[in-house]
DNA sequence: GATGAATGAGTCTTCATTCAT
DNA sequence: TATGAATGAAGACTCATTCAT
């Protein structure tokens, strides 16, 4: 007890619970996006995470709390990554690009975060918050949708249809990466962005 | 075991079997595509099968060949109606228009199917056999794509990519309408094949 | 196959079922009237009744419903022991004679039985029909104890706590036997009875 | 550890152990008679009594040396309230009322003692200190008991059953009143007390 | 062949106890 | 000395699989 140091003051714990409480998100991360909710359990997490069993209910109820919380934590990066510092003083195009390359940048960083999301099915056990988060990353980019539709910049569909079609082209090029079809390289990411504006635009226009 | 009644023959015993099998999977694709590979108890499906526990085991080594009976048993269906009868004479344009439009056939008539293929993340279960099959089945879309891109017609990218962007955006379509955030209209439909078939190939070309 | 045997019918597998039934119960109360509910662990009854853990979860829902079958199953014995055949033409002194004669009988030849219903505080799980069952198999007694007020013969106090006060004197009679005070002799039962009969009604009268 | 402060004197320190010891077992008691020795667990009794859980491990040795400590304190409790300062000159109808009096101020006053006194079944846990005490509180009674014997008030029944009857029928009494069955009166106490005399000494004495 | 009762390994979760602070 | 976070063994319960009928 060295007089000079303080006592471990709260801090400090609390410093340690948070690194306990992202070293449990982490490997649960890990392992759900590998084999899904069902297919993993607790205890492997814990072992992943390297603490006991029990520590794991400490931190979090029970299991589905356990993947909301990486739920929410994987979809607060990925709104963190798609919005902060956005500027929304850009034309359409340049915040198409933005876009893409945000989201790429977040595939690219956090490939585990993206097969998480994307890859379960994660409806029979996503809570209130979970829900609410889902709806509201989506929103920037709905009112996007919305706003480029109203200007006649956007192609003439439904603003949640067009999202998805190019939502669901980037997620099909990750998985299809993924699934080792082929690899990205820097050249096809900038091809595929310009597909999927004339997808989201007129190519009249 | 009544000596007057004859043995049934071996064909009608043989069509007795086909049905069970044929039952089996057909609850085993409804619940699996509902709840997962691990969220699904295998006397549950031999419930809804109408069958016995053990019967299923008569049919399937175990809960991952029942698994797989059932991915190759969608993936073939899916095949079916993609390349049944195709004309493979039609030009780019009207090739596209009937992939498109089959797929569409599909996603409707056969939703669970459909959901099944694309919500589970398959990786850790599926065998040679099945992961044969899902190369093959894409086979001819991917021959479409190269061709199309030595023809000029379609956009200078991995035919690998291009294939993925678009099975990307049509999957992304059918899943946000599961999800609930919009109904599909017809001309939405026409639209969306529309704009995939800008992303598919320059616009000014 | 014999020929002459009829295939396993439907009642020899309820029969089955039922002594299996039966020895799970069995083996639930041996343990919870030795050590409580909260002391018992289900796969130890699962072991003392020579059946899988699974099993029991087959027969009871789960460790409460075993227990309130327990239950249900020594008050209803206890019931029979009492009521069966009692003959309420006799006079209050031998329909008490009776009534202690019976219930001596019961603890006599279930005392494994009579410890569990007395030893434990059944009330935090006990379910509606463990509860019903309760305040039914009382209710004679309580009739009886009625019944002698009214007509003089029992003491001037509420029937409940006449009965209270008697079933209360022969529990502690059993108990401190059990707990190897003494052992019961023929005519300490008898005087026993006589003196609570002496506690039942005034006497002077 | 400010120098300034001078240190609390061991008397202190002793009485603020004390407390400590005290809150323990009165949060221990009050929760094993509502759910029973393995119905409760430790933290619980931790935080009850504002302690940290690893503090009861400071004053006991593990969860039964606990519940034998909360036996021990109630078991002294009642033999305080029934022993101390009684008038051993009274005759044997005063001395009675003084017990039924006494022992009925205990369970008024200590209903928590006196439920966890009777209603647990304590026998697999209790160790020999507890034992001892039990057979040592009850002595003074079986003495009482036997001595009314010799002198013929009492009815020629061992008076270890003598004791058993009479204790039973106040338990009895007391644990109707807990489960509802009605509220005990001042009258009925006292009728009771009356035909418990009548069930200790023949009627015709 | 078909059945479904039975099983016990494996799951989620709790809790008595320890120990770093 | 007091704490309460951490632990892992143990408990309630599930379910893939087997096997007697």
């Amino acid at each position: 007890m060295d007089i000079t140091t303080p006592a471990p003051s709260i801090s400090v714990r609390e410093r340690n619970a948070e690194a306990k409480n992202q070293a449990i998100l982490e490997a649960a991360l890990t392992l759900f996006s590998a084999r899904g909710f069902h297919g993993v359990a607790v205890p492997e997490v814990a072992k992943l995470a390297n603490v006991g069993a029990g520590t794991i209910y400490r931190y979090f109820e029970n299991k589905e709390a356990l993947v909301n919380g990486v739920y929410q934590h994987a979809k607060t990066l990925l709104a963190a990554y798609l919005f902060d510092d956005f500027d929304f003083n850009q034309n359409p195009r340049e915040k198409f690009h933005s876009f893409w390359s945000r989201l790429r940048q977040f595939a690219q960083d956090k490939p585990t975060h993206f097969r998480f999301l994307e890859l379960q099915d994660h409806a029979p056990y996503l809570d209130v918050v979970s829900r609410n988060l889902e709806i509201q990353s989506l929103a920037p980019i709905l009112t996007f949708c919305t706003q480029a539709r109203a200007e006649k910049i956007a192609r003439d569909i439904p603003p949640e249809a067009l999202m998805a079609l190019i939502w669901g082209a980037f997620v099909g090029l990750i998985k299809a990466q993924d699934a080792g079809y082929y690899t990205l390289s820097e050249s096809t990411f900038q091809a595929a962005e310009s597909a999927c504006w004339d997808l989201f635009c007129p190519p009249s226009a």
